[in-house]
This record gives structure tokens, C-alpha cells and sequence, in this order.
RNA sequence: GAGGCCGUGGUGUAAUAGCAGCACAACAGGCUGUGGCCCUGUUAGCGAGGGUGCAAAUCCCUCCGGUCUCCCCA
């Protein structure tokens, strides 16, 4: 940094600012998901970054950590308490609540894809500002709908180029069949505290179920005898899960039965799935996708009864492996051209011929602040473009302009109107090559 | 929230107490109308603040940031 007058800035820890660089990614991951999620009939909607506070208290749960520590909370002017969205669950079950989605065939199909907040430690695939494509199909409680969702994220990461994926599958029951198997589970580890790490020892009497995915050995060696949920399912919990697993058998996905797999999230009920990378080396913050089945969410915020099931896709983490798998994102450049322009006259005539030139389809890079041709020319090497166009003032008096073949170092003069035809025809006769 | 490691131009690095170098990038030039290679020049740095020393990028403290582990999650 030279001496400067005045102190700069930074971004806020845990976020990014996402470069040119970057974009390709980006703009890959975008145009996938918007194409695999309008075809399989789940529509775009968008929802404030900013909801109540409350909403999140109620339907993440006041006992997760996301709501006990990682939300930006802010009060407006008006008093009203509102929260960077943590999440993209709550804010979609409110909309569909809040503007009558009952009211539309069932079950409305929606996605969504945006930013979200958690205030927490930064590290590798997890930051404060993420980026998350979310499904949700609420309104439906078949099993086929558990199945498709995690059918359209595993094919996305496929179409991504992404293999050796697993898939982790559980059920953890609803509010008829979850209570028995709590109390079983609390039973358990009753004579069995000592054992316990002392976040595990806190969190049985909060959520039971957590004691399960805890990472401490000597935890994991206690959950490994630990009665299973699937023993304890009622009858309409099991036949649903018994049904998500038939249908990904007939998809030949690669699931895998994980009985300790727990989500978070408190309003999770029956099936709940991750999908993550399958070799890795730590398995912990790879979770490329998760979510599951929520059927008392939609009641619990205020609306009819509604079963629904969704899930969740984190975007960071999907460059993240794309680039450790050295997954190449192509770089948008179909039609590109540069225009390069020599002389006061011919600048003068740049815009036009630059919109004239883009109106015929051509996507054109310049470099009209500089002068010398040479600066110009050697961008254009930059962009590694397959024509130029030269615009100097003798041509600019004749009505005509240079094209450059790059790669040749051939030049041909054309006439300005007849100059749109002639570059394609030039590029259609070097696809071919 | 707890702990470990780390922080030198835009990027990547060297100097381990004694004048902060190098490479790449950027910008300008090397026939005032032609790119990639080459050459020359210019710009630009010790994360911030404090302490110890004749002397600090180097040692100490605090903060900020990065990264990893625990925790939790996408």
C-alpha cells in the first residue's frame, strides 16, 4: 500500500466479494439450476432477505444453534425486529401462507437461489455470507417427492460434472412415533452420562436425537449401540420411508442408510438426506446438499396443515469441490470479437458500429479509452478473440473496416454494411476447421 | 464461543535484528496503423496499533484478517 490519505475498507469478515474470475462458475451453476429446476416443474420465487425475527425463532427452533448465536439481528426505526435470513425454509412456507398458495394445485413446486447469513466462525465452505439453491414442494406428503428432490440435486452435481457422490438417508420419524423413540433414547443414555462429552451430557435434555451425529469417540461408541429410530417409526413413518427408498432403488441413486444421520433444523420430520462427496478425506463440512421433510411447519407458522419436503444446495461449497476436482467452468465467449479504433474520427464512429454490431448478434469486447493500436491489439490477445476489427481513419472516411483473423494474422477490408455477413461467414468457416 | 498455525507491492515469493530483493501482473516505450516472444522504463509492499533495542519485516503484547481443529451447518 503506498501512503495513503485516507483509511480503507474491508469487506465484513466471512464474506466474499465474487470476481470476474469467479463468474464463469457462477454463471454455470445458475444456468443449471434454473434449467433443472423449471424442468422438473418447481418455479422461481424470491423472498426479502430481511423477515421477522420470530419467524425464525419459531420454525428453526429456539434450541438450534443457528438461532441461539449465528443471526445478524437488527431492530428498525419502527421497532420492528428483523433478521438477515438464516435459512431459506421459513421465508418460502411464510409466502406460501402469507399469499394463498393453498389456494393453487398442490403441492406448489417453488425454488429459490440466493444469499444468506449465519454469523459464525469463518472457515473453508462455510462463511457468514453463503449462497444457497433451495426445493421445496409443499402441499404433497408422497414419498415420490422426497425422492425427487434428491434426485434433482444429485443429477445437478452430476451435470456439473461432479461424481462420486454419496447419498445419506434417514427417517427421524414424526410427532406421533419421535416422542416414544426419544424417551428410548433417553433411557439409554440415562446410567450412561459419564461417558459423554459434556456438550452430549447439555444436550439430553434439549434434543436427544444430536447425541447421535456428536463426533467425540467415545460418543460415537455409545451411539453405535444405541436404540435406532427406524425401530421405533410408526406404521405410516415407515411405509413412507420404506417408499423414498423404493423410488431412489428405481432411480439407481447410490444412497446409503446413515441411522445417525440428524438434521439440525427443529421442524424436520421422517425423511431427512445429505449428499455429500464420497471420498473425503473429512467428511464434515462437505455437505454439498441437504434437507428433508417438514409436514408440521407449514400449521406450526400459522397456515392449514400442510406436509411438505425440501432441501437445500450450498453453492460455495459446489465451486469449492469443482475446483479441487479441477472441473473447468467454461468461459462464456460465443461471438466474441474485438474492436479496435485508430484516430479521432474513427473513435467517433465506435459506439455505433459497436451497438450495430451487437444488434446483429456479436458480443463485442473494446478497449475505446486507449489510443494505440498496439495496447488495443494486445487485449484483444487477451481475450483470445478469433477476430478484430480495425477501424483506422482512412477506413472510417471510406465506409469500411478491417477484419483480423487472430489466429492467422490475416486481414481482409470490407464494407461496413456488409460487414456483419462477412463475420459470420468467417466464423462459421472456422468452427468448421 | 475455545484452541493451533499464519499475515512482505495487485498476485506469488526472498531476506530471521543492520539500506526490503525477485518473478508475474498493470502502465508507458522499443518504426507516430497491428497482438502473442524479447528488451527498457514507471508504478507499487512489511495487516493495524503499541512495546523492547543504537537499530525491528524479523523479538514481545493487543487488535484485525486468513486457515485448520472442536462446535455447528449448506
Amino acid at each position: 500500500m503506498p501512503k495513503r490519505k485516507f483509511r480503507q475498507f474491508h469487506r465484513p469478515k466471512g464474506m466474499h466479494d465474487i470476481l470476474p474470475d469467479e463468474w464463469p462458475y457462477w454463471r454455470k451453476i445458475y444456468k443449471t439450476l434454473s434449467k433443472l429446476s423449471e424442468d422438473y416443474g418447481f418455479s422461481r420465487i424470491d423472498t426479502p432477505i430481511l423477515e421477522e425475527t420470530d419467524l425464525y425463532l419459531r420454525s428453526t427452533g429456539e434450541g438450534t444453534d443457528i438461532v441461539e448465536k449465528q443471526m445478524y439481528n437488527l431492530k428498525t426505526k419502527g421497532g420492528d425486529y428483523l433478521t438477515l435470513r438464516p435459512e431459506g425454509t421459513p421465508g418460502i412456507v411464510r409466502a406460501y401462507i402469507e399469499n394463498g398458495m393453498i389456494g393453487m394445485s398442490q403441492p406448489v413446486k417453488l425454488y429459490y437461489v440466493g444469499p444468506f447469513f449465519r454469523y459464525e466462525a469463518p472457515q473453508h465452505g462455510r462463511y457468514r455470507e453463503f449462497h444457497q439453491w433451495g426445493l421445496e414442494a409443499i402441499g404433497g406428503s408422497s414419498p415420490v417427492l422426497d425422492a425427487q428432490i434428491i434426485f434433482v440435486f444429485y443429477i445437478f452435481l452430476k451435470e456439473l460434472g461432479i461424481k462420486n457422490l454419496s447419498i445419506q438417508i434417514n427417517s427421524i420419524g414424526c410427532k406421533e412415533c419421535r416422542p416414544g423413540y426419544r424417551r428410548a433414547l433417553v433411557a439409554y443414555y440415562k446410567y450412561k452420562k459419564a461417558k459423554l462429552c459434556s456438550d452430549c451430557r447439555r444436550r439430553l435434555g434439549i434434543n436427544p436425537l444430536r447425541l447421535l451425529d456428536c463426533k467425540n469417540p467415545s460418543c460415537q461408541n455409545l451411539a453405535r449401540e444405541a436404540p435406532q429410530v427406524l425401530d421405533y417409526l410408526c406404521d405410516d413413518c415407515k411405509s413412507h420411508f420404506k417408499n423414498v427408498l423404493e423410488f431412489l432403488d428405481e432411480l439407481e441413486l447410490p444412497y446409503f442408510l446413515n441411522p445417525h444421520l440428524v438434521r439440525g433444523l427443529d421442524y424436520y420430520t421422517k425423511t431427512v438426506f445429505e449428499i455429500l462427496p464420497e471420498e473425503g478425506k473429512d467428511l464434515r463440512q462437505s455437505a454439498l446438499a441437504a434437507g428433508g421433510r417438514f409436514d408440521n411447519l407449514v400449521e406450526f407458522l400459522g397456515g392449514k396443515p400442510t406436509p411438505a419436503v425440501g432441501g437445500a444446495l450450498g453453492i460455495e461449497r459446489v465451486i469449492s469441490l469443482m475446483k479441487t476436482r479441477n472441473i473447468r467452468a467454461e468461459k462464456g465467449k460465443k461471438n466474441q470479437i474485438f474492436f479496435a479504433q485508430l484516430g479521432d474520427l474513427a473513435k467517433k464512429k465506435s459506439l455505433k458500429i459497436i451497438e450495430k454490431l451487437r444488434k446483429s448478434g456479436f458480443s463485442v469486447i473494446s478497449a475505446l479509452s486507449k489510443d494505440s493500436i498496439k495496447s488495443q491489439l494486445k487485449i484483444a490477445n487477451k481475450y483470445e478473440v478469433d477476430f478484430s476489427l480495425i477501424l483506422g481513419h482512412k477506413e472510417a472516411l471510406e465506409e469500411k473496416i478491417i477484419i483480423r483473423d487472430m489466429n492467422t494474422g490475416i486481414q481482409e477490408v470490407v464494407k461496413l454494411n456488409d460487414l456483419a455477413k462477412k463475420l459470420r461467414q468467417k466464423m462459421r468457416r472456422r468452427k468448421r476447421v
